[in-house]
DNA sequence: GTATATGCAAACAATTTGCACGCCT
DNA sequence: AGGCGTGCAAATTGTTTGCATATAC
């Protein structure tokens, strides 16, 4: 399918790099709208699809309502109970070696593994935090 | 809070605990209603959330639709991409070794990490499988 | 007896989709 | 010109909830 290269989507995808708070697609939905008054709900889901698919982008999901990364290389995910917010995990704070060679023994053909902690973050524990974020 | 042991309760955990292939909500609601023809599907979803309270069953999800699991000790889940079936991955399959300490000195405190897999299964690579279970 | 649980149906929230029109290429 | 992308609104899907009644204790 050939892609055309619509303002839309620049400007979605400009959206989602500008931030680090892992944004919901409604989170992006109403920055667009400072950009573009009468973009609509389905073309921001529309347009989130296209750049998962082209790779640009990473779906998170809490099994609520998924929220959107544009970092792309390995990185696993913290969130906090309190606050909701999402943290990147980088390789070098956690280290893994997972000996995966019985699975692939077994027959299992390995594409990703996805890590998500869930606890409470450093603002939180220090009680800086006060609500929700985000 | 006070709980009573319904005969519905009872149902849907025996249900839960009769079967490995992880169910969704539908899934317990059709196999509830042989014993309990007017069984709603409002009450099988108020005691799946008893029962994830009680520490009974776990939920996973994969962002579209939850699944339970009456396996409450600690392992892993694996799903295939093909099939869309989801398989338990003991501890003794995948060693894991996640160095955390980097993370609490950070002040972040970590309640809980969960480790998926996606892939193809056995049975998938093999060709055993022709579609979609469940 | 009384409070918790149920069945039913309506409400919800996130996401998807059909359609006619618009606009990249 | 042609077809992908858009806006709009309605539809879908999984899950939750209000209410009157039933039932466990």
């Amino acid at each position: 399918m050939q892609r055309r290269n619509t303002n839309q989507r620049k400007i979605i995808y400009e959206i989602i790099k500008s931030t680090d708070i892992h944004p919901t697609a409604d989170w992006i939905y109403e920055k667009a709208k400072m950009y573009i008054p009468n973009i609509s709900l389905g073309t921001v889901y529309r347009n989130l699809k296209v750049l998962q698919e082209e790779g640009l982008i990473l779906e998170i999901t809490d099994g609520r309502q998924s929220r959107f990364d544009a970092r792309t290389d390995r990185h696993y995910h913290f969130k906090c109970i309190k606050c909701d917010s999402i943290y990147d995990i980088d390789l070098d704070m956690l280290h893994i070696s997972a000996d995966l060679k019985h699975l692939t023994k077994k027959g299992f053909k390995i594409n990703q593994i996805n890590i998500d902690m869930e606890g409470i973050c450093p603002k939180c524990s220090k009680g800086v935090n006060l609500e929700k974020n985000n």
